[in-house]
DNA sequence: TTGTATGCGTTATCAA
DNA sequence: TTGATAACGCATACAA
């Protein structure tokens, strides 16, 4: 079932059906409609390898993530594929893992596969380390189709982020603690990416601000788990450090802050603060629920296919970093 | 950048350098080096729309579910992913939206970019009315390539099923529930799918089987949400119902129930027993932590995807439908 | 073991 | 407005 197959039966020649087929404008009424109602007859659906090969594109965006089995990012999909979709493309998910050469193979894979640009979600799949060459891999591909990162950073020629406001958010939270009491605040992280680091500083910076000492003790860099952060706290407890408030960069690690202050009978939030981060269905799961910064997933995913879009479209004027301000979501966990 | 350009560097024709590419064995050592040399020198990748042009085939299979940003199916889509490259196969993502034409549209898609395959995932994707022609669209659509539903079930020749045990595993959760005292056990639900309706028969078997009286207002269908599961538990109390356990079709369900018995100050799982279902993060953050039904969706995705690995094999064995026993998971909320 | 020639289904260029 | 034909890059049957 080809073109040729519709030509025969429409008694037109096969490049008049292709004219129909891409809309052209140069065909009679009477020669269209007969066209369409053949293809309809047969059934007819074009073939998208000998299109492709003709015009080496497949209007398919590849999407790559370490992990999507993760809340953030699984909606960072889900809103990514949504947006595509509604500007006529496609998108192919490639999970990577941590792992710096299955990282590689994805992308390569994807560039075989004729991707017209790729998303990349999470500060986690880039190497936060500017000295490396981990991210030259990155760059190199930005050289033949646009590269976008959602809520990472890069910067190149043909690299496009878009970022959460991290920094200040962090800041923010800290600052509300201070300001409504609290003075010994620790910060659970659970990672060193570029956004993680952005957060740790922060933190560290609000404290300064207001004359409070950083105590190396007080943050603690812990896996994405809820009874990790419960353990940590527990431990620093029982080796006798007090403290008032904790602040953590994800939801899960304030689950485990709750976990903890239930265990021990510590009143929350008048004897400790929680903060989460992310807003996520975690944040409302416990009893009290978590105050937590809201970071905008669906408006940095929106504005990522906004740009893919304008850089399809031929304006080069698009920004290379866009910056989207958080939110805090204010619940029962915090006394601001 | 084509394979002519390698074969004129490498001073062979095309013909030996698509052996080469396709591990044909007919080349000699020295003559496969040469070329593979070349081949790295100028960064050559075959293009993937010539290729399928002559094979026809992309080594790809369509996912489609209704919303990955649906926990249960975020992880579904991250093991299938995962099975899926591990046997040399990409997958492309649609989310659909519960939208009849758009489940439809999103098929269609999938089979003009020449899918292997599809995959679907959930079984919220069918419709449950067998009456009913709204999957009429995807038996169709099976007799050009293999369909395969995780946690859904539809009949037809070259469509294969994988699901869990619901009925087994509600009935079973009911059924210790009233070994361990319970007599009026609620059950809240989320969805009318054949899965959805399974796991609702499970609990009303249970109950016969033990003598005990099935209550319209004691089985409730409610949206995926802890808030609504908090409120129609409140809203049953408050009217002077009495009842000592609650059973659900989904985790957030299930958080519902305890924020609701905190709230009231009734104890668990003394006063009320509480039982989730698909063991999803949600469980472990409350206090205290939930038990639940593990749907072992893991298995259920490795699954099908090695059933899809054989039917493209050829083996015409493949069974229609694979039924994977369910595990409890018990934590603090049960008395069993 | 290697090379030549053809077909795959479409789009686009040129001619009518 | 329509038709004939080249081009896209690869795999493979057949020839050498």
């Amino acid at each position: 079932m080809n073109i040729y197959d519709v030509s025969e039966k429409a008694g037109v020649s096969i490049a008049t059906v292709s004219r129909v087929l891409n809309g052209n404008s140069r065909v009679s009424e009477k020669t269209r409609n007969k066209v369409l109602k053949v293809m309809n007859e047969l059934g007819y659906t074009p073939n998208i390898f000998a299109r492709g090969l003709g015009l080496n594109t497949m209007k398919t965006i590849g999407i790559m993530c370490t992990d999507s089995s993760d809340m953030y990012i699984a909606n960072a999909i889900f809103y990514l594929q949504r947006e595509l979709r509604n500007n006529g493309y496609d998108s192919m998910l490639c999970c990577t893992g941590n792992n710096l050469s299955s990282k590689q193979q994805s992308l390569d894979l994807l560039i075989s596969k004729r991707v017209d640009g790729i998303i990349i979600v999470g500060s986690k799949f880039l190497s936060s380390n500017p000295e490396s060459d981990d991210n030259r891999y990155i760059t190199a591909a930005a050289e033949n189709l646009p590269i976008f990162l959602v809520n990472g950073h890069l910067s190149g020629r043909n690299i496009y982020s878009v970022i959460c406001n991290d920094y200040y958010a962090v800041y923010s939270v800290t600052s509300k603690m201070i300001q409504s009491g609290r003075r010994d605040i620790v910060y659970l992280y659970t990672s060193t990416s570029h956004s993680g680091l952005n957060k740790l500083m922060g933190y560290k910076d609000a404290l300064c601000a207001n004359d409070l000492e950083v105590r190396p003790n007080y943050m603690h860099l812990c896996t994405k788990n809820i009874i990790r952060a419960k353990e940590y706290l527990s431990h620093l407890h029982d080796s006798g450090a007090s403290f008032d408030a904790v602040i953590t960069s994800d939801d899960s690690l304030a689950v485990g802050a709750v976990k903890f202050a239930l265990a021990n009978h510590i009143s929350i939030p008048d004897e400790l603060s929680i903060a989460g981060y992310n807003n996520s269905i975690l944040a409302i799961c416990t009893e009290p629920e978590i105050t937590s910064v809201d970071t905008k997933l669906e408006e940095l995913c929106t504005t990522a296919v906004d740009k893919l879009m304008k850089v399809f479209a031929g304006n080069d004027t698009v920004a290379g970093q866009t910056v989207i301000p958080a939110d805090i979501v204010t619940r029962d966990t915090t006394s601001f």
